[in-house]
DNA sequence: CCAAATGTACGGCGATCGTCGTATAATCGA
DNA sequence: TCGATTATACGACGATCGCCGTACATTTGG
């Protein structure tokens, strides 16, 4: 049994919003932008304990930001690129520029 | 004294995020955005008691989304399209494209 | 001057959020 | 088979959120 994903056509805008409202979750989004292959959970130097990192994984595949498969013991997890431009474009390569945005 | 605004500078993502992550905040944007001058608070159709819509302004001010100037009773709100556009990039068009986009 | 209008401040309410610890399930490697 | 690895589930905690009602401040108009 897969996980569940909502369709593209049921994604809304304030739910991939709030998503992307969390500086860990910005930190995983950027994380699986910047790859060319999908990522497991534990790879992407989160400064969280696991349970914590289990609950933004949620949002973010909740909102529709993220596709997870399971792969053995691990989770592959991959942004849906192509749903978020369909249903929101440009909104995704905006917030994607935007994170480094703090230099110095 | 005039009503704390944060620098253009200072604007970060999360925050900008977060506040456009509510529907009534997103229908003031909307609102401010495809007004031709500022709004009062009072105009925009909020089905929300006025303490509520209090709360709101302030958070998208605090946020930076919105700059308020008083004038006599009322408060005078626009959108902080430059400001926004300049530190990141086509998000609040990108934002503004989305919002309409719940058809039947 | 007084009343109406506009919006804020304060406090409270239930709900959600972000975080964690612990316990658990599933798979892989020795 | 057994332990290590990967990640989830559940429950808990304080903090924040969205919402409201009431009271208040300010300005405008009669």
């Amino acid at each position: 049994m897969s996980l569940q994903h909502p369709a593209t056509a049921d994604l809304v805008l304030p739910a991939v919003l709030h998503a992307l409202s969390d500086p860990h979750r910005l930190q995983i989004v950027q994380a699986l932008a910047t790859s060319e292959t999908p990522l497991r959970c534990g790879t992407m130097g989160l400064s969280i304990t696991k349970s914590t990192a289990t609950h933004h994984f949620r949002v973010l595949r909740d909102a529709g930001v993220i596709h997870q498969v399971e792969d053995g013991t691990a989770r592959l997890n991959s942004l849906r690129r192509e749903d978020l431009d369909a249903r929101f474009p440009g909104l995704l390569d905006a917030v994607l520029g935007a994170v480094p945005a703090v230099p110095a």
